[in-house]
DNA sequence: CGAGCTTTTGACGGTAGTCAACTGCGGTGG
DNA sequence: CCACCGCAGTTGACTACCGTCAAAAGCTCG
């Protein structure tokens, strides 16, 4: 677990996300703004806890690169991975002010963010409304995804869930251009697979190896490979969705 | 499948919502606000289906009073209820103006609904920020209970995440003000709680046959009474979580 | 080369799903 | 009036999916 970072300050006129199709263009007022309003970028390593369940913490942050895992924890161990943070993701809006976490966030790769004040946040709905209106649209994203998984977890089978999480996985990771061809580079382990869909690690092993022999994807320790896109689709019972453009802040 | 519903005008300062204690009082420039803003209310009957998923719904919701559920199907009728819908929830926020839902949403008990229109929703960002950003709240907060949600459905056994889910439904009415000491009237059927928690119906009898027995709690056709609240807290392994104001809109 | 982590394999047991039938209750209509 | 229906809850028998325990095999790294 360890801890690093630092600060330094670059043009949200810069921002690689415009650059993505994926996400909605900003004004220039907007941008100036939003150049204004960051307090800075926070550059960590792999495996960094960004947040911690329970603390309390003052910035609001979002995703320059990379993904990271946000995960809750029972009193006994027993941890749940409940979302993947993909570039262009809020991290660490809680409810209110200074309330205390309740969930922790770790750093799956190497990532940059942009860090914001949480008590200046008033100001960006009283400054930007439409930003402060894309914000709470990236919320309500955020939300419909966490349906989609109680959906996979309550009601698919072993099999359904990881192919239904590779595909979750690969799609966002195509999103946001980290893909090459059919294939994500995302370094995983099976443990953090069986945190995510519910299944014991012998149980996830048993799954993963049955998808890599029936052809339907190959998932190693550091990617994910989908040779077989509909029938992948087809076992995970997989509903696209809508993918319009997302705002981003 | 009933459709019924009528539209009328209350004033906003006589929000039944405004006197419990759970909620923010709003200022009397943004009473006025909303009094304006508001379209009408609805009044829909137990088991009227407000919401149908995949449909295109102009309006944006908040519950005055009664009950009401989100869920998501797969194609071959497999049923997730992915969460409960109290008064001062928001309704039908999707992220994108003119997108389909991801959810449909059923009337438990009659329901009395705000109603206003997705069109304006920008208005309100723009003239009253506060309210925008309480918006962003309430969303960021049903998300933090779908991620415990996630939890339950990942991490709990069958008891807990039964006991679990009774001391949830339990706990949001009691801050609404629905509780008589240790029970909450709710009509619920054994299907509804199975597709819920991710369970058969048959497990899911047999399960509350045994938290019964056990005397933890009781959960019939129409009430949920939890006669041993430290043992069913310890059961379900429920974290209070922090219980401030809400906003509400 | 050994330490530690991740993946893999085997054996066994238990939790939970399926199938099917039966009960109890309220509503409806012959 | 009561037979009949539909719905919700309950029960039993059987199955199987998945969890647990344990150990071994591969890997990376110091």
């Amino acid at each position: 677990m360890k801890e690093s970072g630092t600060i330094k300050r670059i043009e949200c006129s810069n921002c690689p996300l415009q650059k993505l199709n994926a996400f909605r263009d900003l004004s220039t007022s907007e941008l100036a703004f939003m150049t204004d309003f960051k307090q800075g970028e926070f550059s960590v390593d792999k495996r960094t806890h960004v947040l911690v369940e329970f603390s309390i913490s003052p910035h609001v942050y979002t995703v320059l690169s990379g993904i990271l895992i946000r995960f809750k924890t029972l009193e006994d161990g027993r941890r749940q991975i409940v979302n993947y943070v993909f570039p262009g993701d809020l991290l660490g809006l809680q409810g209110a002010m200074h309330e205390p976490l309740t969930h922790g966030v770790e750093a799956m790769t190497d990532v940059k963010l942009c860090v914001f004040s949480r008590d200046r946040m008033i100001e960006l709905f009283a400054q930007q409304p439409k930003l402060g209106f894309d914000m709470t649209w990236l919320v309500a994203k955020e939300e419909a995804a966490l349906d989609e998984h109680l959906l996979a977890l309550g009601q698919r089978t072993a099999k359904e869930r990881i192919a239904y999480l590779a595909l979750f996985l690969f799609l966002r990771g195509q999103e946001t251009g980290m893909t090459k061809g059919n294939v994500l580079e995302l370094a995983i382990t099976q443990e953090q697979i069986a945190d995510t869909v519910g299944l014991s690690l012998v149980h996830t092993n048993r799954t993963l190896q049955w998808l890599r022999k029936s052809g339907i994807l190959t998932w190693t320790t550091e990617k994910i490979e989908i040779p077989d896109m509909p029938r992948a689709i087809d076992m995970a019972q997989y509903d696209h969705g809508s993918r319009s453009k997302r705002p981003f802040i």
